[in-house]
RNA sequence: CGGGGAUUGGCGCAGUUGGCUAGCGCGCGCGGUUUGGGACCGCGAGGUCGAAGGUUCGAGUCCUUUAUCCCCGACCA
């Protein structure tokens, strides 16, 4: 590529609104551009990177028996009410009408389409287990776009459905993940492995490949002794015993003029923070019911482990009003002891959801349910029962993960993730079934697997970058050699031609940067902004010599090489 | 959707308490001198100041409405 016929220029002046360095390094030199929020223009730079990634992955997937095809990206509506998701999903569904009326979504995953693909063929059981994927442009309406290439609303997704049954999945599982670990390792991305949540698209378990940055979005925690990694969410650690060696005392009621919070009460009582009961009220709009949520004082409540464990869909904090009319009881003051398990104003359930750290200190202190009146040596299941008992503590720093050692917080970009989705979609959906050995029909058990192109592409940046620019790792550099040519004059204008015919001809990825109105230093910078693996001089000097200057993109050493030992370097270092 | 900030040639910005043909730098075009880390001289093109309405003799500047963008929160590849 001549660099004086490439569309999409480098500037030198960065904008005001490119806050993280993916965002303005990609813009400023030219490969990508903002269309709207969350909306971006590849240019051919920023093309040929993605095109370069999709290979590695692609290659990846082939590998691992991974077939690839390519979906619709309007999914009959239809589909998504058969699994209720045109209304749980947690991004806004895009949707579209025909001519006819008929109503289309626009792809934001594509679980129902594989089933629904799946299921037109009545695969038998010698089908199982397989893998299908594609590459395609997924559309979510999301709130606040955020990044560059981050958080959009539109982005290409590579997402792959297995289909096996349970037995199978495992095996295929760990296939995908291996894959996983070879796409980024081949991309030059350091990626940790973290247990996360299912969300919206169904399923017991899932893990999220995140690449550690400070840009990132998911904050999820490690052990470095043993290697345990966990999304935030679902992040779960040793709840140390407090005083279980000390005996019941019966319950007191005293007065207790105090304020609402926390440490009001330790201050009041004197007594330490995890003694105390800490209860958080929350209304389920998805299901109407309160959620009652109770936990040790120096624990916080993980709202997505509340959510999984009661089943609540859409919590939202109870007003004051609510705790005071409908529950009768007073904020600062609730307590599990004898609150009312039905609303009196809206005859709503109360569901007492308790974390089981509860059953690691005695002889608690809490609320009565009544303004400025405590309760002391408050004691579970003596005092008050749970309707469900489960972990819905917040992990925190330091706190000592289950294989023993310290927890460390660490924030990152999700790159991609693998979903064991089991059998939530054939429940859902008709028909999704196989014929076993005894010609029954079984429920496929089913994973889902995806990795953003983009976002990948984002976070490679965020990885290897400097002062100057990008450094693209070989495997997917838009190019792999730039070929400077400093001046116009015959001998060097030819030389460089020269340079530049031979290594294409041989199936190097060559920018040519033929400018005759840049001048050195200019070329020079773009070649480091747009972070080319290998840039080589060609110039007055470098031609009388009959050597030329090579110099990796990393190294701040050059060496002199004659033609033949750059085309040597270059092809060898080539993917 | 809540909170904060912004919108003036392709990009980055200035524009005072409302006042004259709306400026600067970069970039772009033409001519010339240059050519190893973002050169210089000369000439030139390009803006209904996000949009609509209002106040005023007069609006980039004041008021109302609205759109878009950025940042922080709840979600995700």
């Amino acid at each position: 590529m001549r660099m004086s016929k490439l569309f999409g220029k480098t500037s030198k002046t960065e904008g005001s609104d490119y806050k993280i360095p993916s965002h303005r390094l990609l813009t400023q030199a030219g490969y990508i551009r903002e269309s709207t929020a969350g909306r971006y223009y590849l240019l051919p730079l920023g093309l040929k990177v993605h095109d370069n990634i999709m290979r590695v992955v692609r290659k990846h997937m082939d590998a691992a028996d991974a077939q690839e095809v390519v979906m619709p990206t309007l999914h009959p509506l239809e589909l998504w009410r058969e699994t209720n998701r045109t209304t749980s999903v947690s991004f806004e569904l895009m949707k579209v009408t025909d001519r006819r009326g008929a109503e289309f979504a626009l792809g934001g995953t594509a679980e129902e389409m594989a089933v629904d693909l799946v299921r037109k063929f009545n695969v038998s059981y010698k089908d199982l287990p397989f893998t299908i994927y594609q590459f395609s442009n997924k559309f979510r309406d999301e709130m606040r776009a955020r990044g560059g290439l981050l958080r959009v609303r539109e982005f290409m997704m590579k997402d792959a459905y297995s289909f096996g049954t349970e037995e199978q999945f495992e095996a295929v599982y760990k296939q995908m993940w291996k894959a996983y670990e070879d796409i980024f390792a081949e991309l030059g991305l350091k990626v940790d492995v973290v247990a996360a949540d299912n969300g919206y698209i169904g399923g017991e378990y899932c893990h999220e490949f995140v690449a550690e940055s400070e840009n990132g979005e998911s904050r999820y925690f490690i052990d470095p002794q043993s290697g345990y990694a966990a999304h935030e969410d679902v992040a779960i650690f040793k709840v140390d015993d407090k005083n279980l060696d000390e005996p019941a005392q019966p319950m007191q009621e005293v007065a207790a003029e105090r304020g609402k919070t926390m440490e009001d009460g330790v201050k009041h009582h004197n007594l330490p923070l995890w003694q105390q009961i800490k209860d958080v009220l929350y209304f389920d709009e998805a299901t109407g019911r309160y959620i009652l949520a109770v936990i040790r004082g120096d624990l916080n409540v993980n709202e997505t482990k509340l959510m999984q464990a009661s089943g609540a869909w859409e919590l939202r904090p109870a007003t004051d009003d609510e705790i005071r009319n409908d529950l009768q009881s007073e904020p600062g003051f609730i307590s599990p002891v004898g609150i009312t398990k039905k609303g009196v104003q809206t005859g709503r359930e109360l569901v007492i959801v308790g974390d089981k750290s509860l059953r690691s200190a005695r002889n608690m202190y809490g609320g009565t349910n009544k303004k400025h009146q405590d309760l002391l040596n408050i004691n579970i299941d003596r005092d008050y029962a749970l309707d469900i008992e489960a972990d819905i503590a917040l992990a925190e720093p330091g706190f000592i993960s289950p294989d023993g050692g310290a927890l460390v917080e660490k924030r990152g970009i999700e790159v991609g993730n693998i979903f064991q989705l089991g059998y939530h979609y054939s429940n859902l959906m008709k028909d999704a079934e196989f014929t076993d050995e005894e010609g029954k029909r079984q429920k496929y058990y089913m994973g889902c697997y995806g990795i953003g192109i983009g976002r990948t592409l984002a976070a490679i940046v965020e990885a290897h970058h400097d002062q100057k620019g990008i450094l693209w790792p070989t495997s997917i550099a838009p190019f792999s050699v730039v070929i400077c040519q400093l001046g116009t004059d015959d001998e060097v204008v030819n030389a460089a031609y020269d340079m530049y015919k031979k290594l294409t001809d041989l199936g190097v990825a060559v920018l040519y940067d033929d400018r005759t109105d840049a001048r050195p230093g200019e070329k020079f910078a773009d070649a480091d902004l747009l972070g080319i693996p290998y840039r080589v001089i060609v110039s007055a000097k470098t031609v009388a010599s009959g050597s030329f200057e090579v110099k990796r993109r990393d190294s701040d050493e050059a060496e002199m090489l004659d033609l033949e030992g750059v085309i040597k370097m270059t092809v060898t270092n080539i993917r």
